[in-house]
DNA sequence: ATAAGCTCCGTACCATGGTACGGAAGCAAG
DNA sequence: CTTGCTTCCGTACCATGGTACGGAGCTTAT
């Protein structure tokens, strides 16, 4: 399987395979140095789809790329206490953005019903910046 | 009021300060160019301390500076149906990013709890990303 | 064997919200 | 009048997660 194959499995663009290789995420398989044939370019296979897969799921619980290669390294080791305590930083950090939007968003939809209920006078959205 | 002044009274840096000009967020006052005395130096006055609050305070309910920026120009025509529509839209935005933040809290939490209680076998936290 | 198309690689660029640096000029005090 | 702190300004850099570009070199099909 070529680079462009891996990136189509995982789901990704070329690029993003190459940056996660700098990033130290993928290995780079060495490249075929018989320069008969089929050589010089990189073969990638199963196992590397699989590493793509788990950066994705990773991503999508959160984890930043670098939390995800510690948790690559994890794998090796199976130290499931780490993990856990990424986990719980994760979910730590998750819980502060969270609690953020909320307020956020409460305080915008009663500025929207505020605009939209009173018909006189300057825009309590602005309003409510400006004060 | 120097810059420094505005700065201290916005509770933000001077660099910010100048990056809210360049982005056009804040006025750049004329230098007096009496090259006297007080000529070369801006001069900032309450209202612009006015506008770094409100800058601040629509930062806090999500906006970004972009967002910002088209509601101060709002300001000015208080076209309040406008206003309305970019709350919503900010409140639509944040009603997305919670759910997602929401999701991986959930799917972490559990896998986190699972790593906990499970003792044996690999680290469900990993194996979860893996398979 | 030659053209088309993929790969490799370094490097630069995108958005977002700033922060830092360096030199020149302004300005107040001793 | 000189020292020393601001200010001014352009420009470069930070993190984050990619995306794009351009010139080689490799491969495959005709």
């Amino acid at each position: 399987m070529t680079i462009a194959g891996l990136a189509r499995a995982g789901g990704v663009g070329v690029e993003t395979v190459r940056y996660y290789q700098r990033r130290g995420l993928l290995e780079t398989p060495q490249r075929g140095q018989g320069s008969g044939m089929t050589g010089g370019i990189r073969r990638y296979g199963a196992d590397a789809v699989q590493r793509l897969h788990f950066i994705r799921a990773a991503q999508a619980a959160g984890f930043t790329l670098d939390g995800i290669a510690e948790l690559l390294k994890l794998d090796s080791t199976s130290d499931r206490a780490r993990a856990r305590v990424l986990a719980r930083e994760r979910i730590a950090a998750l819980d502060d953005k969270i609690a953020e939007l909320q307020n956020a968003r409460q305080v915008l939809s009663k500025l929207a019903r505020d605009c939209a209920s009173s018909g006189k006078g300057p825009c309590p959205i602005i309003k409510a910046f400006t004060a």
